[in-house]
DNA sequence: TCGGTAAAGAGGAATAACCCCCATTTAAAT
DNA sequence: ATTTAAATGGGGGTTATTCCTCTTTACCGA
């Protein structure tokens, strides 16, 4: 009886032939790709046999890895989860721990240590990488005060202050008074820990909180 | 007699699958792999058959995609490269295709579609995916204005100006009066056609002009 | 050596951004 | 039922940014 596994990536160049090496894999075989978080789900509701490990992606459109992570953690508590990942970014990697993934892997690795880790994830339930179990503590420390959270009007306000508009500009485009706009500026400011509009729209940028 | 491949991409397991996978593929076969530019080059020169195509992504460590691509361009000039990328930005498709590319393929294509471009390329010389075609022409008439010409003093500048300071902080680091920061950004504005400081951090990101 | 031009800098004024204080309303959470 | 948080808005003030015009210095090429 072979492992099953699950796929979900939006690169779809990537996801078909991630598909085709693990396929390669003696003890493995692909039973679902997806391309996006919502097509994982449909997935899972039409095959027959459920995954034994599902790797997903982080960023995908639709419907992201975390939160499908999360939708399957409930749903399937006895799929083993395991994030895949361009980038080794804390962000990143917290957001897909937490939301209930047993192991992080980067895209760079080899595919015999993808097979090694998949086996892993299998046999004891988790995997850590080098670099990961490195950061790991680290990264639960600062598990709070990393975390930046909005609201929707602060998410749009922040995207509309990305831009080559004046708060002015921005007050009409969102229907409110610019001094509602200084208010979004203010607690922005505290939020991102900056001290000028230029901070903001960089920290956003970093921070992956807007689309650019 | 298959058609020869040479794969470089940074991320290891997008390299290896995909070899796996055009190597599955009837005509083909591929018979070098890169993590980079550089170690493109190397295995070039250790082979003893050279490629027909070459597939390279654009952003690599060590040796980025335009660079190994200008310099294959010359050195084997019978090779036909293909840029590989996953953003459909402006700016990377014209470096490659500047640098010597016959072809763009996004990262996110289908198995049977690269089959096809990779035919393509090596009967025709050059393929074009639907939305590249259908900004090509857009692209090349914008090619000149769209280079921006910085001088040193604008670009460390300009880098300064990506950060949460203000421009007197920037003088006081760069040892010039607030009133010359002030002609800088003036001449700043005028070539990144922006308004606002804002503005101008978001293009020089957007442009590369500064590290981000 | 003459002219052009790029870099550095100045003055002044208008506007945008920033930073406090504060109030109301609504909805969700305890 | 009370607190909490989100969304909205106002007054008034201080900086920072932006946008003009103008000067000096210096270097480079004809």
């Amino acid at each position: 009886m072979k492992i099953k596994i699950g796929i979900a990536d939006d690169q779809q160049l990537f996801l078909r032939s991630l598909s085709n090496l693990i396929s390669s894999f003696n003890d493995f075989e692909v039973v679902c790709e997806a391309l996006n978080g919502e097509e994982l789900l449909k997935c899972l509701e039409t095959i027959a046999t459920t995954p034994d490990i599902i790797l997903t992606d982080v960023r995908m459109p639709v419907m992201d890895g975390p939160t499908v992570v999360a939708k399957i953690a409930v749903a399937y508590p006895g799929i083993k989860l395991v994030a895949l990942s361009m980038k080794e970014d804390d962000h990143s990697i917290l957001s897909m721990l937490r939301a209930g993934c047993s192991a992080y892997l980067l895209k760079d690795v080899h595919p015999r240590d993808l097979e090694k880790a998949l086996l892993e994830v299998h046999n004891t339930g988790y995997y850590n990488s080098d670099t990961l179990s490195l950061h790991y503590r680290r990264l639960l420390r600062r598990h709070e005060d990393d975390e930046v959270k909005l609201t929707d009007r602060e998410k749009t306000f922040l995207q509309l202050a990305c831009s080559d508009s004046t708060y002015k500009e921005i007050a009409a485009k969102m229907f409110l008074s610019e001094k509602t706009i200084d208010g979004y500026r203010e607690a922005l400011f505290l939020k991102l820990n900056v001290k000028s509009r230029v901070g903001m729209a960089l920290e956003a940028i970093r921070k992956e909180l807007v689309v650019f």
